[in-house]
DNA sequence: GAGACTATGTAGACCGATCAGTATAGTCCG
DNA sequence: CGGACTATACTGATCGGTCTACATAGTCTC
């Protein structure tokens, strides 16, 4: 039976995992190996581009992962006003539950390999474009115009991205619950 | 103390540019070296903790650089629209001079090494702090109250943080002028 | 339906390069 | 002298990546 595929999918998990906690540069190889079980002739088999690719790959699923989280965010709220609370308030779950490890999934790996990595940054520009455009959604829904939901939906990305970074760096989730409370109400209003 | 510590000086300047483009752990102590023209026994001469004291001096100086700058914006301008704006032109002129290498020149490392090096978390925590007070004085000269302020001054962090990491990604400045416009004009007005 | 061939995937030894950090000898200068 | 600073050789570990050998399974041919 070809049990295939059941090693690339923990090695893509794996890298992941530890690409968000960790950085791109910081992760080995070995590590993703052995978080993930799989031996190194299959990594290489599944990912011939080697650590780049399994970056690119890890950035596009990751960014994938939240698209369809904010999608079903987007199903269950109404109004921007609770859906941008909803999501808030999932990401402090998430960073407090990781003892502020996790962060955004894929912020640290494309503010070390952008400049460096275009397939990374192509797949990173995707999942930001993916995410603007289900928030901007959320924003039309609410009657915003198209053009201002696009530039509201983009500040709304920028807010939560910084606000990671500093809840992390600060060890508290202070900074996520200050946004939620600024972008809801009067900010992005 | 002769021609001391013209090699220190150096080798942390070439730290914080190296650290920015290419984060803390994708850069070698040995490219340090080489772009600071110090020798490797004076690298753990001035700095025998090693490369975590070299990223937590470097997160410092570059963090307290920024601090002075927004202090001279903020005797330069008049009001906080003015002081959002001066500052993200400046910032958008940075990052397009340098091909969308230089994003801030904390941020990556930080969230690099935040989880695992206290020290290099505690010199961008200060940052922030300082930064926060400076720009959260600008808006109480505004007249707006001191919590409030405060609040406001981060958010508006946030929001820089994460506008630089859209625009490196995106390799455009146009994440960053628009949050020049939602944050001077509506957000945070 | 037996055997050869090919795909896919597993397995890990192995490579040169580079990593951060240390050791030690030496230079410079008050 | 003696301490600050330079200079380089060196360490063991780890880096990402390549290599060959092999196991498994489906398919083609006769």
């Amino acid at each position: 039976m070809p049990r295939s595929s059941v090693h690339r999918e923990r090695l893509l998990q794996t890298a992941i995992r530890l690409f968000r906690q960790r950085g791109f540069a910081a992760t080995g190889l070995a590590e993703i190996l052995a978080g993930s079980g799989a031996p190194r002739g299959s990594l290489y088999h599944y990912f011939p581009g080697g650590k780049a690719q399994l970056g690119a790959e890890a950035v596009e699923a990751a960014g994938a992962a939240v698209t369809a989280t904010l999608e079903g965010l987007r199903s269950r709220t109404a109004g921007a006003d609770a859906f941008a609370e909803a999501y808030v308030a999932l990401l402090v779950r998430s960073v407090e539950a990781s003892g502020f490890r996790d962060g955004c999934p894929i912020a640290t790996v494309l503010l070390e390999t952008a400049a460096d990595e275009p397939a990374i940054a192509t797949a990173g520009r995707r999942a930001f474009e993916a995410w603007c455009a289900v928030i901007a959604s959320v924003y039309e829904r609410d009657g915003v115009e198209r053009q201002q939901a696009a530039e509201r939906a983009m500040q709304f990305v920028a807010l939560v991205e910084g606000a990671l970074l500093l809840a992390r760096v600060q060890g508290s989730a202070e900074p996520l619950r200050r946004i939620a409370r600024g972008a809801s109400a009067a900010a992005l209003a």
